[in-house]
DNA sequence: AGCATGACGAACA
DNA sequence: GTGTTCGCCATGC
């Protein structure tokens, strides 16, 4: 529960919740590619700590968003800590030491995806 | 106000 | 490739 957001909070987070809800089923992304996206690309912490708040919200697939390093950082905050990656691979991804394998080729960067094509 | 921490990332040694 | 430091913005003490 959020306590107190500025409207410049507000519309960072409503945007990192934008970006993640239209991350494809089986794609993954990082906290650098959603902040860069959003125009503050030092500001990952900012989106690791949306997803905080996001993680309450059903329409926010937070499972999907990992760090530069493909490395399931956040899953410890989830339920079942278990649960991103059980999430993962039931989209069809491979974990493997809490890091997804092949992790290059589910990367999904807003900032082309949506960016670049239509 | 200052200090420490955080689901991060990049630069540097 | 690993370890350290800084930057980023917000939160808690």
């Amino acid at each position: 529960m959020i306590t107190s957001i500025n409207d410049k909070n507000k519309d960072f987070f409503a945007n990192v919740y934008d970006v993640v809800r239209m991350i494809p089923k089986g794609k993954v992304t990082s906290y650098g590619a959603i902040s860069n996206y959003l125009g503050s690309a030092r500001s990952s912490r900012m989106v690791g700590w949306a997803m905080n708040a996001a993680h309450g919200l059903k329409d926010v697939p937070a499972h999907r968003v990992v760090n530069r390093n493909g490395l399931l950082t956040g899953k410890m905050h989830f339920n079942p800590p278990s649960l991103m990656q059980e999430l993962l691979e039931k989209e069809g991804l491979k974990i493997e030491k809490d890091q997804i394998v092949n992790f290059k080729y589910y990367y999904w960067d807003p900032k082309i995806e949506l960016g670049l094509n239509d």
